[in-house]
RNA sequence: GGAGAGUUGGCAGAGUGGUCGAUUGCGGCGGUCUUGAAAACCGUUGUACCGAGAGGUACCGGGGGUUCGAAUCCCUCACUCUCCGCCA
């Protein structure tokens, strides 16, 4: 959510940022801005009489003490127009409140100066490919049936037992899992992230804090009977971790991460782009969250897209990053680079990951600050990234190390796995 | 699931209708003393918002109510703890 208080001052700004995901914000602004002004106009009035109503009920309560009663009585009728008033300016208050809110919910974060205007994904930039390149001398089979070939993952048993999106993985389909989970985890543990294991439902606040809630509420699967949110990742009960939190001073840099599963509903997607491991209700993930200084979120993603690039590299897959242009970044985020890998046997790249900055608009929302030197409580930024997402990662690795022996593994796998071909 | 007790400032813990944004202790910060530290003593120490400022408003788990006036009374919801039950 955007800083009320960075939208009276900076409106031209926010205008031209917001130009660059396509979106005339114009309107909105001035309503906001206009909304605003009314809103202060009655609080201050509101404030105003509160304060008289403070002073008269002293006042009456000293009369009682001193046993002038009927002098009490007379001040007494004195404050039921003031009361009527109070009454009428609260509710203005309220409404233009709500009002502000709803418009600024509705707004997504300001892109940063790097990110080019664009449409979609075709206007995405390519900043960095791996010099990797994966050749077959043989028509490699897509992962869908090496998985089938060598039982590793089941689909229909998914389906029959829960339904689509929601695979078994078995034999050394299930231990690559394993061993790609623990792989990550020591990976960010090295990188100097803090390990957690969070709950896997979150609570309404949470859903809200992280900005999953009001909007995009059909993407979470909903427990209504106790109000329970499954997570659709790590990010949601990480960074809520410090919802309303107030970091006592300037020195920190909070790094952490977690191994979780994620559900996404994921409504209106079919066809070749979901088949396999492409897109699932119920996926893998390890996710990086860091708490930064502003000034230090730029030198932050830096470092989350050097760790991300070692997974990459370590795991010998052909991969790409991708800086996001303004229509395909996130509502939430400033800046995002995507990393894909590329399928050899899909004959098209799969994202794997993606690492934002969200700057100010989620720590706004969470209310998560740090006390600057001056004393004064000012937003903290928050980053996350994905490190890795397993089921296309798998499916990178089935396609693209498979031999006519079978699927290698890769070296830096291998102590994990405890095999070297599948 | 049943019964009971709770929820107050960073923590502990007072406060049952007016002078309570809130006693006190611990912790934190500043100072005195000390070569330095500890101890002792003195002072200070929540957040947000409105206001140019003076100042003001709101917040004692959330929401609502009673009252001129609520941390305090009433209703409601959430959460925590204890005991019993059930259970990995």
């Amino acid at each position: 959510m955007l800083e009320i208080g960075r939208i009276r001052n900076e409106k031209e700004a926010i205008i031209e940022g917001l130009k660059k995901r396509n979106i005339d914000a114009t309107t909105t602004l001035d309503q906001l801005i206009e909304k605003d002004a009314s809103w202060r106009a009655a609080k201050t009035e509101l404030e105003s009489i509160a304060a008289e109503l403070n002073k008269l009920a002293k006042e009456i309560g000293q009369l009682f003490k001193e046993g002038k009663a009927s002098e009490a009585e007379a001040a007494k009728t004195q404050t039921s127009e003031l009361k009527a008033t109070e009454n009428s300016l609260k509710q203005d208050v309220e409404s233009f409140e709500k009002e502000i809110t709803q418009l600024l919910y509705t707004l997504p974060n300001v892109p940063n100066e790097e990110v080019k205007a664009g449409k979609n994904e075709t206007d995405n930039e390519v900043v960095f490919e791996s010099n990797r390149t994966h050749t077959f001398d043989f028509e490699p089979q897509a992962h869908w049936d090496i998985a089938k070939k060598h039982e590793l993952i089941d689909f229909e048993l998914g389906v029959k037992v829960t339904g689509a999106g929601f695979p078994f993985y078995r034999g050394k389909g299930a231990k690559l899992q394993r061993a790609l989970i623990a792989f990550f985890l020591d990976e960010a543990d090295k990188a100097g992230y803090e390990e957690f294991i969070p709950p896997l439902v979150v609570n309404e606040a949470s859903g809200y804090g992280t900005g999953q809630l009001p909007d995009k509420e059909g993407q979470m699967y909903h427990c209504t009977v106790d109000d329970f949110y499954l997570i659709p990742t790590a990010e949601v009960p990480l960074t809520n971790i410090y919802r309303d939190v107030i970091l006592p001073n300037e020195e920190f840099s909070i790094k952490l991460t977690g191994y979780t599963p994620c559900f996404r509903r994921e409504a209106g997607s079919y066809g070749k782009d979901v088949r396999g491991l492409n897109r699932l209700h119920q996926f893998d993930k390890v996710e990086i969250v860091r708490i930064e200084h502003p000034r230090n979120t730029a030198n932050a993603l830096g470092e989350m897209l050097d760790h991300v690039k070692g997974l990459l590299d370590k795991l010998e897959l052909q991969y790409r990053i991708l800086r996001l242009c303004g229509g395909d970044t996130g509502f939430a985020s400033a800046l995002t680079y995507d990393f894909e890998v590329y399928s050899a046997a899909q004959e098209k790249w799969l994202e794997v990951s993606s690492c934002s900055r969200f700057d100010t608009f989620q720590a706004n929302r969470l209310k998560l600050r740090f006390k600057g030197e001056d004393k004064k409580s000012q937003l903290c930024h928050t980053l996350n990234g994905s490190a890795l997402a397993l089921p296309r990662i798998v499916a990178a690795l089935l396609e693209n190390h498979q031999t006519p022996e079978g699927i290698r593994i890769p070296d830096a796998l291998r102590p994990y796995t405890g095999f070297d071909f599948i």
